[in-house]
This record gives C-alpha cells, structure tokens and sequence, in this order.
DNA sequence: GTCTATAAAAAGATAGAC
DNA sequence: GTCTATCTTTTTATAGAC
C-alpha cells in the first residue's frame, strides 16, 4: 500500500487530539499498522506525518476550495460552491480544523510557516475573487480575512456549543455578506 | 503561598501549550515549585490544576467581561467597555484563548462541560444586552453568538497569521456592528 | 512491508525526610 | 510546605526476524 492510503485517517487522528494527543499508539490503532509499519513509510516520525496530514489539508483545500473560488460565474455562486465543500471536509461543522489545533499548542513553532501558507493561500483566493467583481483590493482583503474567520470561529463554537448548526448557519451566510457592498 | 496565587502562571501554561504539551515538568518551571510540591496543592494532578484555570478564567471573565456589560449605558459603550477588557485578556491579540484550546485536542471531553458553560454565560450577556436596548430576543441570542464567533476566530487567525492586530480590528468592530439594525 | 521484541526517554505520580 | 528520590506507565523510536 502507497503511505498516501495511510494519510486520510492520520489526518482525522491528528484533527481531532491535536500534536501532543495524537500518540503512536493511536496512529497504530486507526492505521491498523504496528508502530514499526509507521517508521517505514514515515522515517522522521511523528513530525513527519503531521507534515504530511498538512499536504494532504493543502491538497483538499486546493481542489475542492480554491478551485472552485477561481470558476467562472458570479461572485456569490463561487462562495457558494466554497461553502458546500466546506460543509464536507468540515462534516458540517462536526470536525475541526487541522489547521486550528496545529496553531494553538506546542507544535506551533514546528508548522506553524505551512499553516500560515495555506491560510494566506485561502485568504488571497477570496479576496481575488472580490477584487475580481470591482471591490476595492483594501476591502477585498479584509473581506478574505473576515470569511475565515467566520469559518474558525463558528468551527471553534461549533464545539464549545455542541451545534454543527452554528457553523452551518455561520458558512451559509457567508456568500451574500462578503459581496455586501454596504459598511466596512 | 495560597494556591491561587500559581495558578496564574499555569493559566498562561496551559493556554499556550493545551492539555497535552502542558507536561508537568513546565508546570515546575513556571511555578518555580518542585513536582511534588504541586500534587500538595493540587492532589488531583493536572486535572485538577485544569479546573483551578478554568475556575479563575471563569472569574476574570466575570469581573471584566459580564460585569461590564452588566453596567448602566447605551448598549455600544458598554460593549465598547467589553472590549477594552478582551484586548488585556488576550494581550491584545497575541495569546490564545484557553477555552478553544481545551476545546480542541484530546482533553475535550474532560472540561468541555464547563468550557460550554463559560461560552454560554458569555453569549448570553451580550445577547442580554442588546434584547434590553430592544433588539429581538431570537436576534440579540444570534449577534452574542456571532460576537463570539469573531472574538475566537480572530484569535486563531491573529496566530496563524502572527499579526494581532487581526484580532485587534476585529473586536474594535464589534460595539457597532452588533448594534447594527440592518441585514441578519 | 510487516511484525515482535526491546530499548531509551519522558511523563505522571507518590513516599518519606526535613 | 518543599524537597530528593523513586516508581510506574506511557511514549517515542529502533533492531532484527520473517
């Protein structure tokens, strides 16, 4: 079996316990491989695979998120092709974000260069979109930067709350207040 | 020395490294106390110092969160108060909140009774606010939560992107907006 | 490639002296 | 109340057989 097999379930473990949580013994137990099976396909360890779960986040994001932001059609339509993959990789507002739990931690200092990448990477794409239907580039990018963190912050509360709804609401609202052309 | 007065300092701990990276051997650190001295305080162990943080965050979100809201004034300068007391909290945007990082990683489920607890006091005295100065019950509850949304998620961002200020204009933002009559 | 076995280090926790 | 010393368990990591 090719190691990518092996991500996908790396990712939901290290999503859900974080840098510190997410121990070997979990990585033998959702892999269904002994821990020796790991060091092969991943020689630097835990690190290693965290840098992998992080390509795989980054591969999800641009397919299914950037992708769709740089389609044709109208402004909102885009954000909402956005906002129904997020719904997926988000499971509705039932899975955190990867990118959330490496921040916050002791890992942070180890990725924290590819997370601000890839948020940077999320931002940017939003904020062209906006620019690309005559908002104002300043605006734009505030706009980009609002969107995600709307998307962190209901995640986040979609938690603490134990309501998924209180990310789905806050993600499905989000195509028409981005292209508002009213107030800051 | 009472107890309380070291759990500032394992507040500040556990808030930057969470549940899991919080190992005793810092809490000795930043203590200045052996680890055997720390059981005599805390018996229960980490769990417990857990709770004595969340205690004494649950206190300073009283003091300086809700007793503000609480006071007399239009609904915009009380926020407005709110505010100025998060920006100390989160020394203005440069340290993460201990309630999303216990919401996230493996300890989730010991303290996520309480971190709900906090987070609904929380929502519920901005919401408060705002029904008293008329705003529509369904409504005000919406903006408390949204409020909290933008306080949490320009939290993660302010980290990922290392720019505080992030966090900064977002909540400089919120006493307007949540008062805003228009739109959602 | 996958395993068993094992080593080495770190973490959580306790006993008992002072 | 604080410490040193120690113990137990967990975690990370590796060696080597199949």
């Amino acid at each position: 079996m090719p190691k990518e097999d092996y991500v996908p379930s790396l990712f939901q473990l290290f999503r859900q316990y974080g840098y510190d949580g997410a121990t070997l013994a979990k990585m033998s137990e959702v892999t269904g491989l002994g821990k020796a099976s790991l060091y092969h396909y991943f020689p630097g360890g835990k690190d290693e695979m965290v840098q992998a779960v992080l390509a795989y986040m980054e591969a999800r994001l641009d397919q299914h998120v950037l992708q769709n932001l740089k389609q044709p059609g109208e402004a909102p339509e885009r954000l909402q092709r956005m906002v129904e993959h997020l719904q997926k990789i988000y499971d509705n507002g039932n899975q955190p974000c990867v990118l959330a739990i490496l921040l916050l931690g002791s890992a942070r200092d180890i990725f924290h260069a590819k997370v601000q990448e890839l948020l940077a990477a999320w931002i940017g794409a939003i904020a062209a979109l906006l620019a690309e239907s005559g908002m104002d580039a300043a605006l734009a990018q505030q706009r980009g930067e609002a969107a995600l963190i709307t998307i962190q912050g209901s995640l986040i509360l979609a938690q603490g709350m134990n309501d998924p709804s209180l990310f789905q609401r806050a993600v499905r609202a989000l195509p028409a207040t981005l292209c508002c052309s009213i107030d800051s």
